[in-house]
DNA sequence: ACCTGAACACCGTTCAAGT
DNA sequence: ACCTGAACACCGTTCAAGT
């Protein structure tokens, strides 16, 4: 693996890191896998790591952070598709990182970053399926519980065995009016 | 801590142990409760509690056994009561513990028998609500998909900041036909 | 500024040895 | 049958020392 030199490597370095911490994370889990691993799998030392990241917590946050910038934008490019083709995608792509959902649950309460990412990334998800249930005409001022029904089913179907007939009817009850 | 002398007091002593780690694990969490705590707090060495349990998994899956049991007597004692009350003190009980419903999903892979205790609770919880949506005369045929969705509705509610409107709201709207 | 070896204070778990 | 001290193979993290 490349040597660092001077300053302009540290943002480039820290995304090697990221993609490597990503990868493992997404197959091992977060618990499963160890810094030490992450630092062999970039030719480092596990100490080094804390030279560009607080902790293990803070390099979790920035794999969730890019995780979910790469997949946002690939989201907004299906503007043109229907509403259940791409919630049904949305929850492919979910699927994939379901570990470390449940990973974020269990770890809110012990690091406040996390926990701060967390709120974050809700806030942007319900405004988005808010923006979705507007535009399919429901009530207004229903809108608010419909969408926080809409977000826990889908957390629900990502941590739990359901088949893909159940999922195609639980996202039909989530988008009727 | 009362020694154990024979085998009529396995069961006894087993009974303890799990009354102090549902404690610890309640407060503390799972992950922050060491088999050391566990052992301190029952006057006996880490390594004894190996004796009683395989490991810190199977542990667990008694303490939730435990837990569930005595909350579903409770529960059973409230048939008078309405769908909505009820459902409301499921999810106060449920809240005491959350942190417990999030290490579950989080060691679903790491532990067969949690996965296999995962189950039969989500087989035992949905056979209740498809009763309770089937009393108030939900269509037949749409029960499975509303019992998912109410499932994972709760599930959310445990893991996430939700305000008591909130919720009423949501509840309302989980059992609307 | 960047990186490391060694150490610290923990884990869950195993095992040989005691009663 | 029940219990333990000591050890094993790990953790995440810190720190003094190197370049």
């Amino acid at each position: 693996m490349a040597r660092n030199k001077r300053q302009q490597d540290r943002e480039e370095k820290r995304k090697e890191i990221i993609t490597t911490a990503r990868t493992l994370f997404l197959n091992e889990g977060y618990d499963a896998t160890s810094m030490s691993r992450i630092a062999a799998a970039n030719g480092i030392a596990a100490n080094t790591i804390y030279w560009y990241f607080k902790d293990k917590d803070e390099l979790l946050v920035n794999v969730l952070n890019e995780q979910m910038i790469s997949r946002a934008a690939e989201y907004f490019l299906m503007k043109d598709k229907g509403i259940v083709e791409r919630l049904s995608w949305v929850i492919d792509q979910l699927k994939i990182a379901y570990q470390l959902v449940a990973t974020v649950h269990a770890r809110l309460h012990l690091s406040p970053e996390l926990n701060l990412w967390h709120e974050r990334f809700h806030h942007i998800v319900e405004n988005v399926l808010h923006e979705e249930l507007k535009l399919l005409g429901v009530d207004e001022n229903k809108i608010p519980a419909r969408v926080k029904v809409a977000v826990f089913t889908i957390e629900g179907i990502l941590s739990h065995p359901v088949t893909e007939h159940e999922q195609a009817e639980i996202c039909q009850a989530l988008f009727s009016v």
